[in-house]
DNA sequence: CTAAAGATGTCCT
DNA sequence: GGACATCTTTAGA
């Protein structure tokens, strides 16, 4: 079928399938497609160009090592939801869900190149620097106007939240590193980006 | 019930 | 490179 505006990639969500693998599989696949949110008329959106996995069981470092508890059970839950949380008493933090039901896994954003609704951006992070916009999890959670109403909001729907395929997919270097901001589990070299991309977090 | 840390951002030197 | 804002969540008494 030929889409007459010329994209190369449908405007629907990724589906449930793309969440139900490997959290670090997920994490990877996940650099280049565009994050999507919905305000009303407004359409805000980004590619992700930085990601950080965590998982259960094995990983120290993640919300799910100590098991089930009120704030992490969307981890724990069907693939493919929002995990937001709030930390350091003003911040909030977008995942999404990995793993099969029953295991826990997450996907933080941490980054992503604002591609439209810029001027809105602008607007929520009192900021003029596309590069500053969303360059951080608790930065392009404030841009996209991202709380804890979403949280465990299903992104296969395409309502509110969703990500999708890019519409110029361009081949990219994926750089790994050691995740940021956390004091156990830095052996995991989970934290994935675009080399050279500079709307990361850090280089 | 109480205490301490936290998957951060911003401003300052 | 470092201080600090700010408050939810969690673990432990």
């Amino acid at each position: 079928m030929h889409d007459p505006s010329g994209a190369s990639a449908p405007r629907i969500p990724l589906r449930r399938s793309f969440y139900e693998r490997g959290t670090v599989r997920v994490a990877k696949d996940l650099l280049g497609k565009l994050l999507v949110r919905r305000l009303g008329a407004t359409v805000l959106e980004g590619m992700i160009v930085e990601v950080e996995a965590y998982r259960g069981n094995d990983d120290p470092a993640s919300h799910a090592y100590g098991g089930i508890t009120t704030r992490n059970r969307v981890m724990f839950g069907q693939p493919g939801h929002a995990y937001v949380y709030f930390t350091y008493g003003m911040h909030y933090c977008l995942n999404v869900t990995a793993e099969p039901i029953g295991q826990p896994g997450a996907v933080l954003i941490r980054a992503v190149q604002p591609s439209s609704g810029i001027d809105r951006m602008m607007k929520q992070r009192a900021t003029k620097r596309i590069k500053d916009l969303a360059n951080g999890p608790a930065k392009l959670t404030q841009a996209f106007n991202i709380t804890k109403a979403l949280n465990s909001y299903d992104l296969t729907t395409g309502g509110k939240l969703f990500i999708r395929e890019g519409d110029n997919p361009e081949p990219m270097h994926i750089v790994s590193t050691s995740r940021i901001g956390i004091r156990v589990g830095l052996e995991k070299p989970w934290r994935f980006l675009i080399q050279d991309n500079p709307h990361v977090s850090r280089q």
